[in-house]
DNA sequence: CACTTAATCTACAGATCTAGTAGATTATTA
DNA sequence: TAATAATCTACTAGATCTGTAGATTAAGTG
């Protein structure tokens, strides 16, 4: 499962990628609409804008809009930022590696080969989704 | 990513799946073998028995030993026991399913329905691939 | 029956992570 | 200079994860 912020941060962008106008959005208006607790938001919205996705305005008319085409933010990029790594288990992640504790050796691990399936499965969806198909399904 | 306990559920399965005969082996053999701490693989394996994957035998030559065939064995089955719904959101999770707090109409979210196809997709995988699979991979 | 073996049950505890809050600071506009 | 709005630092309550300790129950053995 997804963290709450991990939602949040899929509710914020889809808001800012409903806009018309690339104008800046206030937080306050993000947090009203997509009801997620404000103060917890604008760290959200934060990590956002340092990935590359949103960026925002600061003072009077400021506030946050989208960088990125929504085609291009994958959910892989949202999940990992947020949720950690798609892999299932830490020797099998492309971007987190870790060995496990208790593994003697990896080639012969069975569960190691299958999870790696598994991990690249579960890529050929979520880096396929993009912000662009959550917009497209919004009624 | 997945817990340790639903990692050593899979290494406890794995071991007491390659063994020759189905004989009762003892949760310390398992725990030595596997190198998951005894105590932690006690209440790991008796929930796999509780599910009917393995069963036990008290007493002098007791111990535990797989009940179903590894082929009827899922990754889904374990992973639900043991780490939670495979759903990445409440809100779209067959067998916890819940509704989000945040959510006014569920019917018109982009986020719900794309999440609803993640899950299809993710559930493709992890209820084809069972403990066969991972005793076949082993080397 | 007494003894040993080994699973089962109950309870707890430290560490880490999650979700959320509070308040001060900096940048921008008018 | 005043108002606005993002940015930064720090903290906290609660939940979850990982693991431990010890008593109890069931089964076989002599």
């Amino acid at each position: 499962m997804l963290s709450k912020k991990t939602k949040y941060a899929f509710h914020a962008l889809t808001y800012l990628g409903k806009q018309e106008e690339k104008t800046p959005i206030l937080i306050s208006e993000v947090a009203d609409k997509t009801k997620v607790p404000k103060k917890f938001l604008e760290s959200i919205l934060l990590d956002l804008k340092k990935a590359g996705i949103l960026t925002s305005k600061m003072g009077k008319g400021g506030g946050y809009y989208l960088l990125k085409d929504p085609a291009d933010v994958e959910l892989a990029d949202v999940i990992r930022m947020f949720n950690g790594p798609i892999a299932l288990l830490p020797c099998v992640s492309l971007n987190y590696y870790e060995p496990c504790d208790e593994c003697v050796d990896e080639t012969t691990c069975g569960l190691n080969k299958i999870m790696i399936e598994v991990r690249d499965e579960t890529l050929k969806i979520v880096a396929k989704k993009t912000l662009a198909d959550i917009l497209k399904a919004e009624a």
